[in-house]
Parts: structure tokens; C-alpha cells; sequence
DNA sequence: GTATCTGCAAAACATTTGCAATTCT
DNA sequence: AGAATTGCAAATGTTTTGCAGATAC
């Protein structure tokens, strides 16, 4: 998972463990990922990528973005609508939003926490915990 | 909240108690999503009531419903990208969404639920909690 | 008669799709 | 050469915005 992927070579031999062509664009985006706390949006990505791939592709980041869900090492978090932020973390965790400067956090669950839904007799294969409100650094700046 | 408005009647005192002035679209918009358990889209609440409303527009649903969001007797539920999906029932409870054919379930969840998540020093205003996977019926219909 | 509310048309965005050009082996 | 990958341009679909006309008190 994410956190440990600090060089690119790691980074290519996690990929190609997962069935995935380690191609430069998708090392890069993933390398990205692995190393962002802040759960970027494709058009964040973008902006940062762009500087050192300059012909880089949004369409380049959507197929990139989906084939990692869709290999299950990525998540796509649709904590509000209009935007897909991305999330290279698979253990159970919540996200918390701050409606003042948007900033997302993960937040730690109890690792009973999953459970504690009683889904009755549908199959869950996702979890997602989404906390919304205002995050200690606005109310601070609030305070003052 | 939303079950007990079984009436036109209770619907517009309901509004007006909380504020809102209610025209005879709110009045329909609201009627339509309590009485409804499928957390209808725009798109939804829109074709089910233009039969009733020839004249409504998907501009007024928009500003109702965002009425409604800010005046805090719907939520919004961004459980996928490209859909929101609006709820009258504002006590905390999970969803569940199919994956195969796309309903959305409420589920019930463990009063203590909601404490169990530690947000940290931050200001927790909403939580939402969205289940994905296969549900029950399609379940069944995969067995036979 | 003035505020508010409604709804058409256009704009604004994010994401997807079609397809041609490029790259890799 | 052949298969996979990239990326431009156009299409799609949802939500927002500007504004004029309708409605209500």
C-alpha cells in the first residue's frame, strides 16, 4: 500500500505484481499518489504532473485512474459530487471534509467500526465513511 | 421527518415551520421525496412529476432542492460520481448501494455507531456512511 | 407594486468515448 | 509488424447561472 512505495522501483514491482504494465505515465501518476496525503482530484494530478510531462493527458489520468480501481489498488472517493478524489489507501478508514477549505482527512476507525453495520443479506464489497464539517485548523483560525 | 407528512396538508405546515415558503412546487418536491424509498435523482423526481406538472423545470428542482439541503430537511447523497441523490430522512443511517442494479437501501445502524468514529479536534456536522456491493435480490437472481 | 419564485436557454464542469498517432517489444 | 498505450478533439451528462416572465401577498 501506498505509504511504503518511495522509490520508483518499488513503485513499478507493486505494479507489475498487480498485473499492471508499468508504463511511465501510470508509475508517475501513481508515484503521485503514493506520496500525496491530500487525496488529489484528476485535475490536481494534472497540474502537478504536467510540469515534468508536459505532453501529459487528462484522458491519460482517467483511463490510468480507472484501470487502478478497477485493479482494486486504487479508490475513488465521491465525497461530493463533482469531483472523484482518488485515494491509493485500501484499509478500512473514514474521510473527514472541511466545507471551509476543502481539505480532506483520513481519519482512523475502530477496528470494529466495519462491523458494526448489519447490511443484512446484501453482499458488501465497499465500505466508505465520509465525516463532513469544519476541521480544527479553520476553528482555530476562527477563534482569533 | 419525511414518513409522517402523509398529507398535503402536513407537508405545508411542515415547510412552514421550518422557514420555508410553501409554493406549490416545494410542496410536490417535498410530497414526492417522503413518500418515496428509492432516493430519487433529479432526473427521477423530475419525470415522475412533470406527468402532474407539465410546466416544471429541472431549474426549480435544483433550487428547491438546494433549498431544502441549506434549510437542512434533505441531504444530499453523493454515494457515485455524476448523481446526486436526495434523502428526507435526516436521523443517521448507512445506504447501501447495488453495484448490479443500481438501488439504493437504507440500513438501520447501531446507535453507538455514530460515536465510534474519532474526528480528531474537527467540527463533525454530517456523516455519511455508504455501503457498495451486491444486494440481496440480485443476489438470488444470480443463484437460479 | 414590490418581493419572490419559476423556468428557459446558455454556460460551466467533470468524465467518457472515438480514433489516430505513438511507443514498445 | 502487432499489440498496447497515449492523447487530442468531440460528445455526454449533470448542475449552475443569467435573466425575463409569471405569481403571490
Amino acid at each position: 500500500m501506498g505509504t511504503q512505495l518511495n522509490s520508483i522501483e518499488s513503485v513499478k514491482e507493486y505494479l507489475i505484481d498487480k498485473g499492471i504494465n508499468p508504463s511511465f505515465q501510470r508509475l508517475k501518476i501513481y508515484e503521485y499518489l503514493a506520496k500525496t496525503i491530500t487525496h488529489p482530484t484528476v485535475e490536481m494530478i494534472f497540474t502537478e504532473l504536467a510540469k515534468e510531462i508536459p505532453t501529459l493527458s487528462k484522458t491519460t489520468i482517467y483511463n490510468t485512474l480507472n484501470l487502478f480501481q478497477n485493479s482494486g489498488i486504487v479508490s475513488g472517493l465521491t465525497i461530493d459530487a463533482n469531483e472523484i478524489r482518488y485515494d491509493p489507501e485500501t484499509r478500512v478508514h473514514a474521510h473527514f471534509k472541511c466545507f471551509k477549505c476543502g481539505s480532506i482527512f483520513d481519519i482512523p476507525v475502530e477496528p470494529s467500526y466495519a462491523d458494526m453495520v448489519i447490511a443484512e443479506e446484501h453482499e458488501v464489497k465497499e465500505r466508505h465513511f465520509y465525516l463532513k464539517g469544519t476541521c480544527k485548523n479553520c476553528l482555530k483560525a476562527i477563534e482569533t
